[in-house]
DNA sequence: TTCGCGCTAGTGAGTGCTTACTCACTAGCA
DNA sequence: TGCTAGTGAGTAAGCACTCACTAGCGCGAA
């Protein structure tokens, strides 16, 4: 509850930005019951972020579908989808994770290094084995670029539009047909290396499932 | 003077994490000086955000060189290389420079949208024009995707590497071989729609001065 | 049932420090 | 003399954090 309250203070004004008051306000509470429960503002501060880089669901949601045996279009796929569900989605709580997480690693350097480094442990390895498997079905060609580059490449991408497409930062209408989702998978994948063929085969015949996605973000 | 002590201050601390005596002692001058030629601490971040996004010497370097005749490879190595060189450049000023940008983007909506808006009617026509060339001399297949939308994308992702390029936040090592540069241009030319023929041929043959400028870049 | 007891959850009213900002004043120059 | 550049010493408000204190609950003893 606390820690819900605090994580959309400091989501919305960066750490220097937000008061322990406003903090216990938004929790309903005083705020000398705030510094029982913590002993300090950046102690409270350093709580959110530990349990931020902890349960961070794109990560979970990603590894627990079949982890190892998920194809490269499924990965980004998956990886797009979550961002710019949270992004475009309805609840703002969630949304400001993404800002949580922006202004973190500006606040803090260890914690984006702790976070950055987290990522590439569990993804990493499951994206290069992804794009292994790709390149040997013939669907990617082996490009002379390190792997881990182009994932952060691409998580680079998909981090910083899901950022500007958030409410509090609209500063972008990416045109009007609203099919950021395949535009951006269709940008990566390429990136990364798969071939149009591959790209068409597997991100086209289950186009229904990405719209329907859309939709219900729309529809909420 | 003032002026670029405090755009140090606000890039490294943010808006909130400056304070007018902090910007005072880096200008070498008292807090009460500093209120004679600013009226508040919010109009000297207004004028220092409106002095970055008037100057930001990303866009006027790339619109000093020839900039209606540039092709899509010149274009985005530009961009790449200026932000590379920006981040792991000993100019450490002018580094801060990308750590304004962000923070800026999240202490202010206005201020992103209004630099947002400058970028993509500065670079954006050129780019689509250098696009729409290369799809025409079949260097590029004209994919379904918005063209501002791929700029943006290829935006995005040359900003945040090169954020986490910066000193201050040395989170990701991308892997030894130091030819990110070369890497990322690839990357982005590929998932930008142009052919590996086009890429080869206009990336590779002058290789000799991605390197040659890589190697100021440690030199110094 | 009632009492006292310890314990947790909770608070209003501070404390000392820092903040943005002001003001009365001086030095030096035309 | 007037004017600009500059300052030390404030001020009121806001900050993180503390402290003495209360309310209410479970529980064993009388």
């Amino acid at each position: 509850m606390i820690l819900g309250a605090a994580k959309r203070c400091f989501a919305r004004h960066g750490y220097n930005g937000t008061t322990t008051k406003s903090v216990a306000a938004a929790a309903a509470i005083s705020e000398a019951l705030l510094f029982k429960h913590f002993p300090s503002k950046a102690a409270l501060y350093a709580e959110i972020l530990s349990d931020e880089c902890e349960a961070d669901p794109a990560l979970t949601e990603l590894l627990e579908r079949e982890p190892s045996t998920a194809t490269l279009v499924e990965l980004i796929r998956g990886m797009v989808q979550h961002f710019l569900l949270i992004a475009d989605g309805p609840d703002q709580e969630e949304a400001q994770r993404l800002r949580l997480m922006a202004t973190s690693h500006l606040d803090d350097g260890e914690f984006a290094r702790l976070l950055y480094a987290k990522i590439e442990t569990l993804i990493g390895p499951i994206f290069v084995a992804s794009l292994d498997r790709a390149v040997a079905a013939g669907d990617a060609r082996a490009c002379g670029s390190e792997p881990l580059n182009l994932f952060w490449f691409a998580h680079h991408t998909v981090m910083t539009t899901a950022l500007t497409r958030l409410p509090s930062l609209p500063c972008l209408a990416y045109g009007r047909p609203n099919d950021l989702e395949r535009q951006l998978c269709e940008f990566l994948l390429r990136g990364i290396g798969l071939n149009d063929a591959a790209i068409a085969s597997h991100l086209g015949h289950d186009q229904a499932a990405c719209a329907g996605k859309a939709a219900i973000a729309e529809s909420v």
